[in-house]
DNA sequence: GATGAATGAGTTTTCATTCAT
DNA sequence: AATGAATGAAAACTCATTCAT
């Protein structure tokens, strides 16, 4: 009987490994070699798990969907509507410091697969995802009647994507001038400005 | 001082080609050696122009602010004042080919501003020149008496600059989804709705 | 014993998976990984039968002549003594595609064996054996009274054995400019030639 | 002016030091990085010259061709028709030691080429340059009258093709079994016995 | 000023072999 | 006996930078 490995597990972690180098020194780092030693494993290890550098970028950008989506699953809706739907809009949203973590890999790899057509799909499903999730949410708002009712719900749905984007951008990109407290206020303002 | 010119010039004529790399292929197959290619000049000519890397790099991300700074400037403003706005605020989205191309290199540099510490200093003064533009569009929309009287405006600030940043992600990664009429109508839409 | 039968069968199963990858994907690809996958075998399974790559490339080349004997000493000679000559020298030649793969396999060990030490004895020897067999032809035929009285039958050896060779090299590299039928119409074209 | 450098020349010494390493250590070991130490050169440089590993094989094998044709070419013919013959055949055979090398590494490319597309159609070339040039020859000494009329020139230009290559392949396999010597006896007994 | 040559360190990938189960 | 994991060395190839002309 050879060793047994958790096939899914190593691979696990071997794209968290790519994670925190592509935080530290960015995507052009993010080398085989810097991985596994990340990993404290040997380059020849690594091949068991991913033959090719592009089937660890896949996998790593994908892992952030996966834990995101696991997140949002685990949510229990229990309060007032509203702050329900700040609950969803803040898992993808850099509130702590593992959602940080997240967005900016999210960030990194995306801005890459505009370029690098093994990531577009994955960046273009995504994209699709969290919009259906945004359109939800809008809709359960205006069926729920709280919104007012001469409002444009396909425009507002835009908005709101992109507020949430641009906020996670921001919230990245300057920690200190956009903190999770500055994010959360702003989103509950926008939701409250749509609301009667 | 002939001479000069031809040397910026010639350094911009570089940059462009940098960004054609970079929108064409990436940011990881920007080198040297195909950015002087694009440029159709030898690599050793290049040297005299720029002596690193890092140096082209960091010219090529300023010269994208310049370009729009100097189109800002270059603005009437003769309409409705919403619609001045507007105009300002659509000089910063990839409304036609030219401010596509130069968002998306933005993006590329501003995502790896985040591990680069040669390019961090610019991609912050550019954040808070931004910023400061938006606070004083907001502001002036303000006392010009056009706002809700009850709005918050340090939140409207955030919120109208992480939708702009928001659209033009957007409008970067699917620009079918997300075309400038879209654009347009979610900033016209969003610039009604805090006007009473 | 049926363990060493087993055994010796595992490593023939082997060899032949070596020859295929040889003859498909050229010497440099035969690596172990290879191998133990066109086997269906797993490398580490594969240690069993031979522990050094060295050892399954000389079984293989060793494993060719093996084969070639066993048919030579399988024919039965009971035809003109013109015929019975011709049958044993289109045993080494690629008369079908089981020879014509033989013949493949042992030129890629031969001009291995050129630069390694480890495949040299074995190219010699069989160089000198099937010299001997050449010899053996030629002083036959002398013998019987069959050929001219006057030739040298030491050139005589040498022609006919380069003869030989060379047409297998030519029904390997060219098999439709050099086919079986030509390769036999030379073969007796020249045997004839050297009779009476 | 950059530094000025005659890249056909260093193709060539970069070709000849592939042969060397062929010669030495066999074609699995004739690497970028030891032709490159081969030839004094970094592997940097060599890329100069030659961008791939398979640019270098082709140059590499196409140069032996272009050698032994020069030489064939600047042949004086004056001697009687059958030295003349027997002084073209023993260009293509390794009757010292500049043949020898030409010959050995020739038959490395041919082998390999059984199964590199790239190295294919130069081996097919060859081939058919070489067997015209064959046909030649037994054209000529037929129609000069010296061989015998009843002989079948189709067969006989094979016979001689065959012969010629094997006894290359026998000479640099056993050169001390068949040394220049013995070749040339060979070819001459073979083209006497032809004539009259 | 211009340019191609040169180079050593870097990249991804592949390998034969050893090891643990 | 069987097998997959582990690994370090080596493969081809790319790169930013330096240098000579």
């Amino acid at each position: 009987m050879p060793k047994i490995v958790d096939h899914e597990k190593q691979k696990e972690l071997l794209a968290e490994a790519t994670w925190r180098v592509i935080i530290r020194d960015g995507m052009e780092q993010a080398t085989v070699r810097k991985v596994a030693e990340e990993a404290k494993m040997s380059v020849g290890s690594m091949r068991h798990y991913f033959s090719t550098q592009s089937e660890l970028y896949t996998y790593s950008m994908n892992l952030v969907t996966e834990r995101v989506k696991n997140r949002i699953q685990a949510l229990q809706f229990n309060g007032p509507p509203l702050m329900d739907m700040k609950k969803i809009l803040t898992e993808i949203l850099p509130m702590d410091e593992e959602r940080k973590i997240e967005m900016e890999v999210w960030l990194a790899f995306n801005t890459k697969a505009l370029t690098d057509p093994s990531l577009r799909s994955l960046s273009q499903k995504v994209y699709m995802e969290l919009k259906a999730a945004i359109t939800k949410i809008v809709n359960a708002m205006f069926n729920l009647g709280f919104t007012h009712s001469k409002m444009n719900i396909e425009l507002e749905i835009e908005r709101l994507y992109a507020l949430i984007d641009g906020l996670a951008l921001h919230g990245i990109q300057e920690p200190t001038k956009m903190p999770p407290s500055l994010i959360e206020a702003v989103v509950i303002y926008h939701l409250e400005s749509i609301c009667k």
